[in-house]
DNA sequence: CAGTGAGCGAGCTTCCGCTTGACTT
C-alpha cells in the first residue's frame, strides 16, 4: 500500500502523474468538485451569515467513499487541484468530506504537467489557503442567490422552466443587442472605382480611388471626365513591415480557431479537445493561460531547427491579455512536439494539427516584408488611384501557420505589383463604379459570441460551450437560416470611350448558423434590462471579480460581500415581483377586417401567439400559435390572420378525414387520431400541402411502423406494443420506454413476460421531491 | 405533443464552475 495519497481534478492528469511520482505515490481523482449547494432550496442561510449547506451530490458519492477509503489507509495526503479559485475551494471540500484537518493537511500545486515541476511541487507543500476558498464561496453563493432568485421571476411574469444568470442572461443580451442594432439599420449606398491599368511592358495594375462616392450623378460625372486622360504614376512609396505570430491557444482561441478553419461548433472542439487529451496527445484543453513551459519551449525550438533551420526559431513567452485569467494550466499545446499527426479519426487529426501549428508557429520568427503604395493620377487633383503590393522577404512563423480573420470580406488581395517608376505612364485598361452599400455589425457566431464574453471576462472556459447551449435550450437564442433577399445596384464602366451601365442584383441579408434572438429571448432580455440594470450591465462580473480579489487576498470578508449586495438585490427584487406587469411584449398589428376586432401578436402561456379580441370581451378571443420563423416583432397583419386558416382539412384517406396543422413541434399532418411530422426542407407547409403529399407521408409512416412493428398486445390495459428501435428491440406501453434485456427474444415474448421486463425496469432517474 | 391562452393550486422549473462517462429508442 502507496505511503501517499495524491488527489487531483482530473483522472488523465492522475494517470500521468502517477508515472512521474513513482510507486510510493498513489494518485487519485475526484473528478471535479465534489461537494456543492444542496440542489432544492436555495442552500443557503441567508438570515445566518449566509452559511452555505453543502452536500455531496448522488452522482458523487461514490468517488467520496472511495478517497475516504483510500485516506484512510494512507500516511499523508496531498491535495493537488488546479491553483486557482475553483481548485483551492475543491481542496477545501475535500478536505472537509474527507474529515482531514485543513490546518496540517498538504496542499500543493504545479501549473505544468512535468517530471520536475511535480517534484518541486511536492518538496514544498503549503496549507489550504482560506481567503481563496472565501473567494469562491462567495461566487458560489453570489450566483446562487442571483440565479435561483431571478428565475422564479420569470416564471411568474413570462413562462414556467426560464432561467436567468449572472453569465447567460449577458450572453443573450449581446445578442439581442446586435438584432436590435441590424433591425435599426438602414443601408447606405456609395459608389466604389475600381481602375484596372496597365504598363508600357504589358504588366497589369489593380487600384482604387482613393475615395469614394456618395451619389451615381458623382461617380459618372468622375468616369466622364476620365475619358481621354493620361494617367501616370504620382508616387511610389516601399516600406519594410513585420508580422508576428498568434500567441498559444488558450480553450477561447481554440474555439474561435476551429470555428473559423475548420467549421466546429465550440462544444465539438472541447469535445474532439477532450479526446486528445485523454489519449494524451495534448495538454489540458480548459485554459485561459497562453504560458509555456520551458521544456515546450526547448523541443519547440528543437523541432523548428530540425524542420525548418535555426533562422525560422525565436522563443517566445507570452502573456496574457484577459483580465480575468486564472492561469491555473499551461496554453494548450501538444504534449510532444515531434509528433506532427495525432488523434484516431479524421477531426481530431484535424484538430491536432491545428493546435501543433499554432504552437510551433507561436516560436518562430516574424514574418518580413515589403508593403508598396502606388499612387496614380486622376483629372481631379486631390483624388489618386491607389494600388496596394506586398511582397514576403522572409516566410518566418508564416511557413506554417497563420491566424484566421473574422472578416468574411477581405477581398483585397494583395500580391506583387510591377516594377514601376514615379512619372510612368499608365493605360486604363477598364475603369467602373460599382455601387455598394453599408453593412450591419455582423450577427454572432457561437465563436464570436465566446470571444466577446471572455473579453468582458464573463464565463469561464470550462463554461463557454454549456453557456451557448443553455440559451439554446432555453429558447432564448436560435441559429439563424436566413435567405436573404436580392437588391438591384449599378455599376458603370468606362472601356475606350464610352461610360456604359449596367444593372446588377445581388443577393443581400443571408445568414446562417448565427445566433439570433427569439421572440422569448427578447422579450425577458427587455424585462430584465429594464428592472434589474445593475446585474445585466455588462461590467457587472467584472465588478464582482474586483470584490472577490479583494477576498482572496483577506482584506474583505466574504459573508459582507454577498450581504451589501443582497441587501438591494432583495428588496428590489421584491418589488419587481409585486408591483411590475407581465411581460407580453405584446404588439398591435392592426384590426381584423371581418370581425373588426383588434389584432394582437405577443407571447402567451405557451409561447409566441396571435389574439383576435380583448381578454375581456363578452365574446372569447381567438388564439393561433405563431410558425417557426416567425417573429412578434415583424409578423404583418396578413400573415397573422392566415394562421386562422389552420387546421385545414384536407380530404379523406383509408375512411379517415386528413388535416393540416402546427403543433408545438412544428407542423404535422393528422389522420384519424395519428400524426405524422411535415418536412420543411421537402418544401411541406402546411398552408399549401396537398392531399397527395399528405397521403405519402401518411403511407411513409405506416411503413415505417411496420418496419418497426414486432408483436402488439391490446386485449387488456395497459396496450403494450414490442418494437424495434435505432438501438434494438424496446418495450413500449403508454408513453415510457423499456429496453429488452439480450438474453430474450423479442418476437417469442409474452404479454407476461414483457410485464415482467417493466417491473424489472428501474424508474428513470429523476430527482423524487422529498417532502420535509 | 398533437391543445392551450383566466385563475386556482400542488408540484415543478432555476444558477455557475469543476470534472467524466452513462445514456439514448
Amino acid at each position: 500500500m502507496p505511503k501517499n495519497l495524491v488527489i487531483v481534478e482530473s483522472p488523465a492528469k492522475a494517470k500521468t502523474i502517477g508515472k512521474y511520482l513513482g510507486k510510493d505515490f498513489q494518485v487519485e481523482s475526484s473528478y471535479g468538485h465534489i461537494r456543492d449547494l444542496i440542489a432544492k432550496d436555495m442552500g443557503i442561510d441567508i438570515e445566518n451569515n449566509y452559511a452555505p449547506k453543502y452536500a455531496v451530490p448522488k452522482e458523487k458519492k461514490e468517488v467520496v467513499n472511495k478517497l475516504k477509503k483510500l485516506t484512510k489507509d494512507a500516511e499523508t495526503v496531498w491535495l493537488a487541484s488546479d491553483e486557482d479559485r475553483e481548485g483551492e475551494a475543491i481542496a477545501w471540500h475535500l478536505a472537509e468530506a474527507l474529515n482531514l484537518n485543513p490546518g496540517t493537511t498538504n496542499r500543493i500545486v504545479f501549473h505544468e504537467i512535468t517530471k520536475p515541476a511535480i517534484e518541486k511541487a511536492i518538496q514544498n507543500p503549503r496549507r489550504i489557503d482560506q481567503n481563496l476558498v472565501n473567494a469562491q464561496q462567495a461566487r458560489r453563493v453570489l450566483d446562487r442567490l442571483v440565479g435561483f432568485e431571478l428565475s422564479p421571476i420569470l416564471w411568474k411574469k413570462v413562462q414556467r422552466g426560464l432561467s436567468a444568470g449572472r453569465v447567460q442572461s449577458v450572453a443573450v443580451r449581446l445578442i439581442v443587442e446586435r438584432e436590435k442594432e441590424i433591425r435599426n439599420f438602414k443601408a447606405v449606398s456609395f459608389f466604389r472605382v475600381v481602375g484596372e491599368f496597365t504598363n508600357s511592358d504589358g504588366k497589369s495594375i489593380k487600384a482604387e480611388l482613393s475615395s469614394r462616392f456618395e451619389t451615381e450623378e458623382e461617380a459618372k460625372k468622375f468616369l466622364e471626365g476620365c475619358k481621354g486622360h493620361s494617367f501616370h504614376i504620382n508616387s511610389i512609396e516601399t516600406k519594410p513591415a513585420k508580422k508576428s505570430p498568434a500567441a498559444p491557444f488558450t480553450t477561447s482561441t481554440l474555439q474561435q480557431e476551429a470555428s473559423r478553419k475548420l467549421y466546429f461548433s465550440v462544444a465539438q472542439t472541447m469535445s474532439v479537445a477532450q479526446k486528445l487529451y485523454e489519449s494524451g496527445h495534448i495538454t489540458y484543453m480548459r485554459t485561459d493561460s497562453v504560458n509555456l513551459s520551458d521544456l515546450a519551449l526547448n523541443t519547440a525550438r528543437k523541432e523548428i531547427h530540425d524542420q525548418y533551420g535555426e533562422k525560422f526559431a525565436q522563443t517566445r513567452k507570452y502573456s496574457t491579455k484577459s483580465k480575468g485569467a486564472q492561469e491555473a494550466h499551461e496554453a494548450i499545446r501538444p504534449t510532444f512536439m515531434d509528433k506532427h499527426s495525432a488523434g484516431t479519426d479524421a477531426n481530431q487529426k484535424k484538430l491536432y494539427d491545428l493546435i501543433w501549428k499554432r504552437t510551433i508557429a507561436s516560436q518562430m520568427s516574424d514574418a518580413e516584408l515589403e508593403r508598396t503604395v502606388l499612387r496614380i493620377s486622376t483629372p481631379q487633383k486631390e483624388l489618386e488611384f491607389v494600388a496596394r503590393g506586398e511582397v514576403i522577404k522572409f516566410e518566418g512563423f508564416l511557413k506554417v501557420y497563420l491566424e484566421g480573420t473574422d472578416d468574411d470580406e477581405s477581398d483585397e488581395q494583395e500580391g506583387m505589383l510591377p516594377a514601376s517608376e514615379k512619372g510612368e505612364h499608365l493605360n486604363a485598361s477598364e475603369l467602373s463604379a460599382t455601387q455598394r452599400f453599408t453593412k450591419h455589425p455582423p450577427r454572432f457566431t457561437e465563436a464570436s459570441l465566446v470571444k466577446k464574453l471572455e473579453e468582458l471576462g464573463i464565463g469561464r472556459p470550462s463554461t463557454y460551450a454549456p453557456t451557448i447551449s443553455t440559451i439554446q435550450k432555453r429558447n432564448y437564442v436560435e441559429k439563424s437560416d436566413l435567405e436573404g433577399e436580392k437588391r438591384n445596384y449599378v455599376q458603370y464602366v468606362l472601356t475606350g470611350s464610352q461610360v456604359k451601365q449596367n444593372k446588377l442584383s445581388e443577393t443581400t441579408g443571408a445568414d446562417k448558423g448565427k445566433l439570433i434572438p427569439t421572440d422569448i429571448g427578447m422579450v425577458v432580455n427587455d424585462f430584465l434590462v429594464e428592472h434589474f440594470k445593475d446585474i445585466m450591465d455588462y461590467h457587472f462580473t467584472a465588478n464582482v471579480e474586483e470584490q472577490f480579489d479583494e477576498i482572496a487576498r483577506g482584506r474583505e470578508q466574504w459573508d459582507r460581500m454577498i450581504d451589501s449586495f443582497y441587501k438591494d438585490f432583495h428588496p428590489h427584487l421584491k418589488d419587481v415581483e409585486e408591483n411590475s406587469d407581465r411581460a407580453k411584449g405584446e404588439r398591435l398589428l392592426g384590426q381584423d377586417p371581418k370581425s373588426g376586432k383588434p389584432v394582437y401578436a405577443r407571447i402567451g402561456r405557451y409561447g409566441p401567439m396571435i389574439q383576435i379580441g380583448e381578454a375581456d370581451d363578452e365574446e372569447k378571443p381567438e388564439f393561433a400559435s405563431l410558425m417557426k420563423g416567425q417573429h412578434i416583432n415583424d409578423i404583418t397583419l396578413e400573415e397573422a390572420l392566415e394562421l386562422f386558416k389552420l387546421p385545414r382539412k384536407l380530404g379523406e384517406f383509408e375512411d379517415l378525414p386528413v388535416s393540416a396543422n402546427v403543433g408545438r413541434f412544428g407542423p404535422y399532418v393528422r389522420h384519424g387520431n395519428n400524426f405524422v411530422s411535415m418536412k420543411p426542407k421537402e418544401g411541406d407547409d402546411p398552408m399549401s400541402i396537398t392531399l397527395e403529399r399528405a397521403i405519402e407521408l401518411i403511407k411513409a409512416k405506416q411503413q415505417a411502423d411496420k418496419e418497426k412493428f414486432i408483436a402488439r398486445f391490446d386485449e387488456e390495459k395497459p396496450v403494450i406494443e414490442v418494437l424495434n428501435g435505432r438501438y434494438g428491440p424496446y418495450i413500449k406501453s403508454g408513453r415510457k420506454n423499456y429496453k429488452i434485456p439480450k438474453d430474450k427474444e423479442p418476437a417469442t415474448l409474452t404479454r407476461e413476460e414483457c410485464l415482467e421486463i417493466m417491473n424489472a425496469t428501474p424508474e428513470p432517474k429523476k430527482r423524487k421531491p422529498r417532502k420535509k
